[in-house]
DNA sequence: AATGAATGAGTATTCATTCAT
DNA sequence: GATGAATGAATACTCATTCAT
């Protein structure tokens, strides 16, 4: 068993050094931009390499976004899992993503910006995963509904949307602004008390 | 005179003919996945004849992009023009927005899926043309501020930039269920509800 | 008659027209560099004008040259057929190559640049026209040995081309040097005088 | 190191087959006529391969001319380098010019034929490498000057330039006129004896 | 398992030539 | 005759993917 652990092991390495080199590459090039080569130089091993451990091109960028959403929700799903309250629940939900994104430029930069490739592709070769995040935001949402917090008038998962929506840009500005004025904290705080105001229950 | 626009006239008409194929084909396959011959062979012309309308590729992706958005705008400004209250001003837009989207909608797939790429090149290329939207909207949102209508503590710009995201996420939302079962009224009123409930000034 | 001649005198003129504008152009860009497109432009005519003078490309590229050595052949024809002496008769010749050459530089360039698709063109397609030169300064050759001026122990077809090839490296190599530190006089004593000694008959 | 070699052994045979298929076929075709596919067809290699080993279709060619001089500038400095007479030195350099062209026939072609494009490239661009053969021609004119044996009049490297093409007017005379009646013993006497001759000193 | 050399399909772009006006 | 817009064949080059070592 240790055999095959230290096997695994190395392989799981290797799959992580790929990845962190495709992000590296995808966020500044592109999906296009990149190519199979760059990423397999820049994370050190041959071209061949990268087909052993992801099917295509296709299969790396995913899995690349799937887990590094899948990440990200597992660390937020644990610092709100013992919360009630719905709106301290959705601002600590704003707040991680927001230090996730601090950690994580190059995921977001790959997220954020290539969105339309990715929904399209989902919609196209119907690939959920990367979406893991909605059915939890829109959890959250739902709470706040049933806590007489949010307006009920509109389905949780069309406010979820709206609400990831909303950080995205506000994300997406704050990487355009190299001088980097605002801090993430007012950053946080702008989108959570839009969100919270504009959909609060009357 | 009447030789010269005559020429004039067909010298659109074909110029216009290449930006609706292309318009039709980036919808569908993005911007590397439509080739120049597709575009052509839709718009029923030779590919060399798209080179003598547009320098290259790119030139024309944008100046789709720009002319679509350019137009939006000016309708919207003359809709806008002699309205004075800034929340009805930026009820019209919203409303506006959703109609020209529903005459639009492969444009609607570029502006929405490509945002990235468009923001990208933007930055890079420093081509301002198409967010000329943004300084209009960011105007509606000064104004609001101004009659106390939304809270000031926040840069117009960032507020501007927010409502668009949200205007954005919406139609995403939409075009994604393709049952239609959303209304563009009910989704009009739900953007633009959260963002003047959620940015009202206290 | 003169309805006709003036109609055949435009014809004239626009050949004339394109010509010059193709040698300008061909001796700035080589054969392939050079556009019809541009050749037109530059002669102030449509596209389509070039093919009603000249068959294709290829074919406005060898009238050129034939035209430009018949021309010049001809003029140094009439100003040697009046000598006997084969050394001044050859002398004459290398000066007046030297002479037309400094008035049309561009042809030179052709000319002697091109020289090898030209004699390949020649070769393949059976073009013998430009080389109408050959047979001429061949003639020159034949009397010099006649004369007991060159030695007769090599073909005068031969010792011709070998003089022609003297006198184009020689022109070639003043092309190259900008400042232009040799007179034409004495580039064409040197071809001159090395050509005669080098064949004289012992 | 054997497994080193091998590799590198390797490479140079592809490199080499390369640069045979490219000789074939610019001789035959000229540099725009021949295409990469082409070359890599007759070469046994797909179109990518040449890429490997070449930037671009105009380093492919360049490097052709340019290894193939040196080789030849190689070959004759060995068999002159002890021989200080200057007139047995340009003998035997003639002798060896023609020696090499009877077993590189389509590398003349190129050479000769393609002359223009040569030397025009190489003022524009300043690529030195292929003309590396001048400087020594140069030298040995020097020597004949301070031997006495050449006159001192004119500057080394015009009478250098000359003789190379002198050399290369025989050359592609005898190119073509298939039936191959001339021996090479006999041109290149002829051109050596013309040269020497005409420019002895008196 | 790892490699990276070889592959060849895929594409933007140019330009000689035609032909409707 | 003159035009120049339209054409589409032609081509260098890239890069995801494979496979012999």
């Amino acid at each position: 068993m240790i055999q095959l652990t230290r096997k695994e092991r190395d392989k799981m390495v290797r799959r992580t050094d790929i990845l962190r080199a495709a992000e590296h590459l995808f966020a500044r090039k592109g999906y296009e931009g990149a190519t199979i080569q760059d990423i397999a130089q820049q994370a050190q091993y041959g071209a061949g390499t990268v087909y052993l451990y992801f099917k295509d091109k296709e299969s790396l960028y995913y899995s690349l976004i799937e887990e590094k959403i899948s990440t990200m929700v597992t660390i937020i799903k644990e610092k709100t899992s013992r919360i009630e309250d719905a709106g301290r629940k959705l601002g600590i939900f704003v707040d991680e993503v927001f230090d996730y994104f601090e950690q994580n430029q190059d995921f977001f930069s790959i997220f954020i910006l290539e969105r339309g490739r990715l929904q399209w592709e989902m919609e196209v070769h119907a690939r959920p995963a990367h979406i893991e995040h909605m059915p939890f935001v829109t959890e959250m949402v739902k709470a706040g509904q049933q806590q007489k917090l949010l307006r009920d008038d509109y389905a949780p998962r069309q406010m979820a949307e709206l609400l990831v929506s909303m950080i995205s840009s506000v994300i997406f500005d704050y990487m355009k602004q190299k001088p980097g004025q605002k801090s993430l904290k007012e950053m946080s705080g702008f989108v959570l008390g839009l969100f919270l105001n504009g959909a609060r229950k009357k």
